[in-house]
DNA sequence: GCCTTACGTCAACAGGGTTGACCCAATGTG
DNA sequence: CACATTGGGTCAACCCTGTTGACGTAAGGC
């Protein structure tokens, strides 16, 4: 009944209000859901209003919702690298990489935070590591090096942007209750018991901005470190 | 309605069944059902039937679901820091403080999986704010930047610390391909198109391994070195 | 021993994903 | 051109979810 078909063969029958489904359409749709209405705006039912059909019509398409957020996904992978090309700094280059792979997570936060988790050893993914330690490579670091610190980077790129697409995927009312949070009840903390937070107590409505950059730079900062080190001996 | 009593005054009531319900049989029990039968079976008629009360009951505990799910997280926090104290060596306090919250969050991967990168706004948490950024200030980082690096810090301690405890929330069948794929799929590739990836090659295998270790102590090196720089201006 | 009220219980609602049956029309074939 | 096939859009139904408001009972202060 859900089997999947592909794309090529398809009877493409009109639903009730005239509209052509397709995989494609589907996907895309999705996405502009979550943009328009926010991540919790994407919902069987909503997607099937939203396409002009039933909603049990999707599962024609997709085996379940999990399939569906895959294929979203992989659209978000391809759509984030698309382009790119390193260029001669390596760092520099590093660092474009770690951007563009947070944007493309934070553009559809929903979608990433189901699917970061998940490994997809798919050709994208294949070509940015390879890209990635190439990198590496030319920073001077031995092959053993370059695969470990390429890991220790990548992940913690992953892990940070998939934290923010996390938080982003938070109903509207939990993401704006931690955001306060910083502002409202770390304000009012007893001087004794905690000292350091209040030396720092008006720096703190800042812990609500994203950490990503500083965290990404620090260690690039480290690797490039290391690197002229290498280069020293 | 669902306002939240100091746990000391409680009107200790006894369900239908016998139990004495409290914040803490709540939080242990939802912490277990995570642990046997997976982040989906954490549903507050789930919980309500494990603890042998009528599900609705958890309201007079806890506003909401998230609330209970900021509960779950704030004590893994506390289990994971309890009997910590910084040491004279700044960078090695904070090496513990991430090496003690990534084992917290393994001990309980599923829970911590749903709950990692919330803001609990409880004071487990707030302790360890205080005692993180009360390292750097004696790092010598002037209170904006300790504040800011506490954060770029501890986010990514969180991020990698979430991203482990996902994959070990995965089945196990999954994690043991993910495990097999940089064994199998990444050897057989084109040495002209894959020309960096070829050279690792061998070293390949051990991306398998955690890159939390190597992380942490990237960004420990990037935050030693900014501290030599201040002292020496 | 009374009064207050905390809190456990119950019924109900709105919304979610998913399934199986139904049936029409698009398509390939004769 | 007409027919049989079947893909796929539709519908009704099921069971799940979180959450609310009313209700009444018993716990604890006085």
């Amino acid at each position: 009944m859900t089997t999947r078909v592909p794309q090529e063969r398809r009877r493409r029958r009109p639903t009730r209000s005239g509209v052509l489904l397709s995989e494609d359409l589907i996907v895309q749709t999705a996405l502009r859901l979550i943009g328009e209405h926010g991540p919790e705006a994407l919902s069987v039912r909503r997607l099937g209003a939203a396409l002009g059909c039933d909603p049990t019509a999707l599962y024609r398409y997709f085996h379940d919702t999990d399939d569906l957020v895959l294929a979203i996904a992989d659209r978000i992978i391809g759509d984030a690298m698309a382009g790119f090309t390193p260029g001669d700094d390596w760092a520099a280059s590093l660092r474009e990489v770690a951007l563009r792979v947070r944007a493309g997570y934070l553009a559809h936060p929903r979608a990433a935070a189901m699917a970061a988790h998940r490994v997809t050893r798919r050709p994208n993914e294949i070509r940015a590591v390879e890209t990635g330690i190439g990198l590496l490579l030319t920073a001077g670091f031995p092959p053993a090096d370059a695969a470990r610190l390429y890991l220790a980077f990548i992940d913690t790129v992953l892990s940070h942007a998939a934290t923010e697409a996390a938080f982003l995927a938070l109903p509207a009312q939990q993401r704006e209750a931690d955001h306060r949070s910083w502002r409202d009840v770390y304000q009012d903390l007893d001087p004794a018991t905690y000292p350091s937070l209040t030396l720092v107590r008006r720096e703190l409505p800042a812990m609500a901005d994203s950490s990503f950059e500083p965290a990404v730079d620090l260690l690039l900062e480290a690797l490039a470190a290391r690197a002229r080190a290498l280069k020293g001996t």
